[in-house]
DNA sequence: CGCCTTTTCTTGACTCCTTCAAGAAAAGGC
DNA sequence: GCCTTTTCTTGAAGGAGTCAAGAAAAGGCG
């Protein structure tokens, strides 16, 4: 199986295409995490699809292996999102999306009609917006902010309906 | 049914029981919607139960109209909600919950542990919260801030075990 | 007060996303 | 190269929410 282990570290691989220059095994490696087709196939099909649902992922990661299963696309989802490598957003109304963007406390824009998910810096710096006014003993961790509204391509079918 | 449709205004009945001094049925004609025990039933039942999900609700609603079907409650959420009388949130990883407070422009503070849900007013007035950095050219309508914390419950049961 | 139209509720089935479980296969260390 | 641990495949199940058709109730009007 030589051969099939260098294929999933070789760079500019069929399998790595749509992530030029990010080493992906190494990103798994990097967080303790055994280094998988399918794994490489999700984390790629992540990076190339921002905010991409499961079926969305399921699919791009097909195109590169078509036999894998839906759960080891879950499961794999699972895993890199526990490891930091990913991260879950679940808009009200959503299925699960998934992203490469973390630890930069970037929030998300939402269109009501047809689902679009936009990344959006902080407004205002960290801090303001990490913050309660009354955290009723909580331990806060993050603070998510999602903006809700119409996207440009909506706003136009609905003003040319 | 004129014993029937009074039941349904009297202020105090046992149908109203745990609303004391909200005229629920008057809540629903403003809005310009019929008043049917069930609506009233599930008005009721989320003033009562800030932050309950749907099987809380169609608990509630059911101790005072035992025969109500779930899909009855369903609809009447949706009614109300789209009325504007009730507002449905929906954390991630959670099923849908539905609170009264509506048009004060406060957040939520969500526990990872247990679900716990509690209100929190808008830490920093209201325009900072509300501004994006960039709107993408969409039509934004809202920004939703959901906090992410240990609740005290959950804090001291962590630390106790 | 009683009829008629419109809206709402009941019943029952169904879809979709996600998870569970058991065994086969592959990864990584020695 | 072998062994242990982890991961993937296969197949089925769970639960929230939705869809559809007919019965029932609300509200307006005469």
């Amino acid at each position: 199986m030589t051969t099939e282990a260098a294929d999933l570290d070789a760079p500019g691989v069929p399998g790595a295409a749509g992530t030029a220059g990010v080493d992906l095994p190494q990103l798994l490696r990097a967080a303790t995490l055994r280094v998988t087709r399918p794994r490489v196939a999700v984390l790629g099909a992540v990076h190339a699809h921002p905010h991409a649902d499961t079926e969305t992922i399921i699919g791009a990661v097909r195109t590169e292996l078509p036999a894998v299963s839906h759960q080891a696309v879950y499961d794999s989802l699972h895993a890199l999102t526990g490891a930091g490598l990913l991260r879950r957003i679940q808009p009200a109304g959503s299925v699960a999306r998934y992203e490469t963007r973390i630890a930069d406390n970037h929030h998300h824009l939402v269109c009501r009609s047809c689902g679009a998910v936009v990344d959006v810096d902080c407004a205002i710096g960290q801090a303001p917006c990490l913050t309660a006014s009354d955290d009723h003993g909580f331990v806060i961790d993050e603070a998510e902010v999602t903006y809700w509204g119409t996207c440009p391509a909506c706003t136009a079918a609905a003003h040319g309906a």
